[in-house]
DNA sequence: GGAAGCATGATTGTATACAATTTTGCTGAT
DNA sequence: ATCAGCAAAATTGTATACAATCATGCTTCC
């Protein structure tokens, strides 16, 4: 076997973490300790070290004695996570527009090409995966880690509200993401920046949309 | 005894987090799980647990199968920590100066002249307990607990790093708090943000001066 | 004398076991 | 029928035990 150069408590918070972003565990779902070590093959402990770690993380609730639970992501939060991160999208893709490394451009650029297939034919699971990386490649074209990190987590955490936004919003979302490369390979800061924050508060504003029209809905 | 409506990782977590912070536990040194636990008095369990999490707050630098240490702050992570975090403390300076809250303020002057006293009589210890305290109350001006959280995590960060900066540092530290509280009470946005920014940046430069002399000094 | 190799001790990673608490479902009284 | 009270089951929190890995110091060979 191939030299572990990891711990098992990370496989498995990344497992249950992919899960969540997938949508496989739902918000407010509960996380039973026993169920996942069975489910995953592993005994409790890196279950529940995996489980602590994602609560700081955001994406898991965790109540003493009570045990922990997805993360219900309410409209109020949402306002608070996109308030922060629209301002450091803002800023990232501010950074990114000064280096416009043509490394990472090229990247983007792939990435684009593929989300804007995916927008009209991929499924939902796709959407996410490649919106992520869009994001997370728009990230680290600032070559700021800990900003890369923040943002990350805080993507994470909407990403899971957002999941209600459907394929019109994706299409939305591709043709603001080919807005903000495009700025970025400019060099034009001010509009990358521009965009970027305009791209959160656009897909928050979807969100909104959506979260009370399923709230009529569920009134009938 | 009265119900404990925590774990005893939270405990752990917080004893080791203070240490850290209070520079008992220096960068860059190890942290044996055997000895941790023997000394708090409890198995390891816990402090794996708490160290995990320290670790994702990013105060502990967990290397697989190698152990635990102190996170190093070296001047590189410093400097993306600042570009970061003088952004979201201009943010909150003006998002607390638009609603500046009677109750906060209140409190914020009550830190700020033990603040002060401190910045003359007070032990580093104080000091930096007293830094930590404004600021906390400050984040928690703007009523975004998103924000607090971020900005309590690179602060603590920093803090690690400015702990090299001495009293000289800790007078101007407490003028610039005073500057800034001053534009919330008024409600003057944008000299809120603009001071909390360059406080930010102040600090980041005394670090820089700090550690450069040390630098030298190393040299000799 | 120095370096490679191996044995030993120290430390981390995972599993299992047990104690404490919470949840759940039943019983019986009003 | 509803609710309080209690017993049993489920679940979490902590401790201990063992396996796997890493660090250290010795021995031996050149």
């Amino acid at each position: 076997m191939a030299a572990d150069r990891t711990s098992l408590s990370k496989v498995v918070s990344d497992q249950i973490r992919g899960q969540i972003l997938e949508g496989k565990f739902r918000p407010g779902e509960r996380l039973v300790e026993d169920r996942l070590s069975a489910d995953l093959g592993v005994s409790r402990v890196p279950v529940r070290e995996a489980l602590l770690g994602l609560s700081i993380e955001g994406l898991v609730r965790l109540e003493p004695r009570r045990g922990a639970t997805v993360a219900e992501i309410t409209p109020e939060i949402v306002a608070e996570l996109v308030e922060v991160r629209a301002l450091l999208e803002g800023q990232n893709a501010r950074l990114a527009a000064r280096r416009h490394d043509p490394e990472i451009v090229a990247q983007l650029r792939e990435t684009l090409k593929r989300g804007n297939e995916a927008a009209e034919t991929g499924t939902p699971d796709q959407l996410a995966r490649l919106n992520g990386e869009f994001h997370e490649r728009l990230a680290e074209a600032s070559r700021n880690s800990v900003l890369t990190e923040v943002m990350r987590s805080l993507r994470e955490r909407t990403s899971i509200a957002f999941a209600i936004n459907g394929r019109d919003r994706a299409r939305e979302d591709w043709k603001e993401h080919a807005g903000i490369l495009a700025a970025v390979i400019d060099g034009d800061e001010e509009l990358a920046a521009l965009l970027a924050t305009r791209h959160v508060h656009k897909a928050a504003e979807a969100f909104a949309r959506a979260h009370a029209a399923a709230a009529n809905d569920a009134a009938d």
